[in-house]
DNA sequence: CGCGATTTGTGCACGCCTTCACAAGCGAAT
DNA sequence: ATTCGCTTGTGAAGGCGTGCACAAATCGCG
């Protein structure tokens, strides 16, 4: 399941905020989604909770963690060290959460020497010498579309199985690949297209009325928990 | 639908290849779905197709621009001039894509007053004032988790109405305001869940069969046309 | 003018995901 | 030891999105 990863997340907010246990209401509000839904996620994987009384926090990390295999520190190599590039090299939160990033890539002569978070730039024609000396199984894109399609065909060349694509382009992988896009234009125009919805529903009421972004269970709600606990980690790339 | 953006990007790279019309086919192989799910997105905003024939790009691009609210260049204030922020405040592809970024927004006094991309960074107390000059209806957190909640209240309460929220956290928010979120590990952490269920997938077969993150549609697809055209326009965030 | 090739638009069925509601189970208090 | 309150885990219903398959429609060509 997606949601995994964000029920990780409440719950380290959870164990700094000093809770042993919790509930599947507390975690779900924590989490921002219905506790039936938890519940089912949560059984998928097993029965880690006690009735009566809840989960026991540590514990359901573990279990979660190794079922994201984020028990063994991944090596993600980064291609395209341009504007999105540096902040993803010098962003906290993958160290934090169980990702080393082991190469800095880039095609650009001028970029390659320069030093980022005490990791050195290196040429994409490297990549061959670069996967063998670690095994790399997870690579980031953060080139122009333009070069998308080539880097991914080089990165699955050498083994990576898992892609992480920033580029505004769709990528023709062979089967066995997994690719994820983040598309940071396209999350505006979405929130955009309910803009526009919310300015012309006050015209023309039921036109277009879907659903909005948000869950149901957190709809109304204020400060659902974690987010705003006294000293956060921190771990955000903003500022 | 979440998938329009989708469209368009593919849209417009047909028509800088030159194509003035083209089949659902040929178009939901180039945004990477199925084209019977294409064209029953597309006639849910009318029928803009010829049969025999295919769409015309031009006016189909206008249908969904319209559709998205993208006829009106948004104005756009980007909280949190940090790693990322930065980052996102130079991305050419926000105002090739119909965005403006109207305001640079941060916390730290030390940040306030430095210009990038020729906007100068404000202090988040002139929020008030930055909202009257002008009408921001799409307000971008890009700040530590810690601080994000806290931000959103203060968009909210100066009349912005959708969020796009990259702090590692749920945010609370009135009914009427819609919240995307990105989370950069999450991305990652899936990833490696995949990873992990490919590896022990030799070993115990059958376990956690899902689905890949790839459609099914593009999957051994090679090069599904858009990404790889001789010029592309280079939008993308990388070097 | 008619016919065939091609492509859109859509009815229908299937399957997944979500949600409700409740029984089963656990702990605490008496 | 028993009862009571609380919470998990899950069966069942409902809704939604997806994809197939086909009828309707349009263009080009003879």
């Amino acid at each position: 399941m997606a949601r995994l990863p964000e029920y990780l997340r409440a719950l380290h907010n959870l164990a700094e905020s000093g809770h042993d246990t919790v509930s599947s209401e507390g975690l779900a509000a924590a989490a921002g989604v219905n506790s039936a839904k938890l519940r089912k996620d949560l059984s998928h994987l097993g029965s880690y909770g006690t009735r009566g009384v809840g989960y026991d926090v540590d514990l359901l990390i573990e279990q979660i963690e190794y079922v994201l295999g984020l028990t063994q520190r991944r090596a993600v190599a980064l291609v395209g060290v341009g504007n999105l590039g540096h902040a993803l090299a010098g962003y906290a939160g993958f160290a934090s959460r169980g990702f080393r990033i082991a190469a800095l890539i880039d095609a650009d002569p001028a970029q390659v020497g320069e030093e980022i978070n005490g990791l050195v730039v290196r040429h994409i024609d490297e990549l061959e010498q670069i996967a063998s000396e670690e095994s790399i199984a997870i690579g980031v894109i953060a080139t122009p579309a333009a070069a998308a399609q080539g880097v991914a065909d080089q990165l699955v060349a050498v083994g990576v199985t898992s892609i992480l694509n920033f580029a505004p382009c769709v990528l023709g992988v062979p089967e066995g690949v997994d690719v994820r896009k983040v598309d940071l234009a396209i999350e505006l125009q979405i929130l955009s297209f309910h803009e526009h919805r919310k300015a012309s529903l006050t015209a023309l009421p039921g036109v277009f009325a879907g659903t909005g972004t948000e869950d149901a269970a957190a709809k109304g709600l204020r400060r659902p928990a974690g987010g705003t606990k006294p000293a956060g980690t921190a771990e955000a790339v903003g500022s």
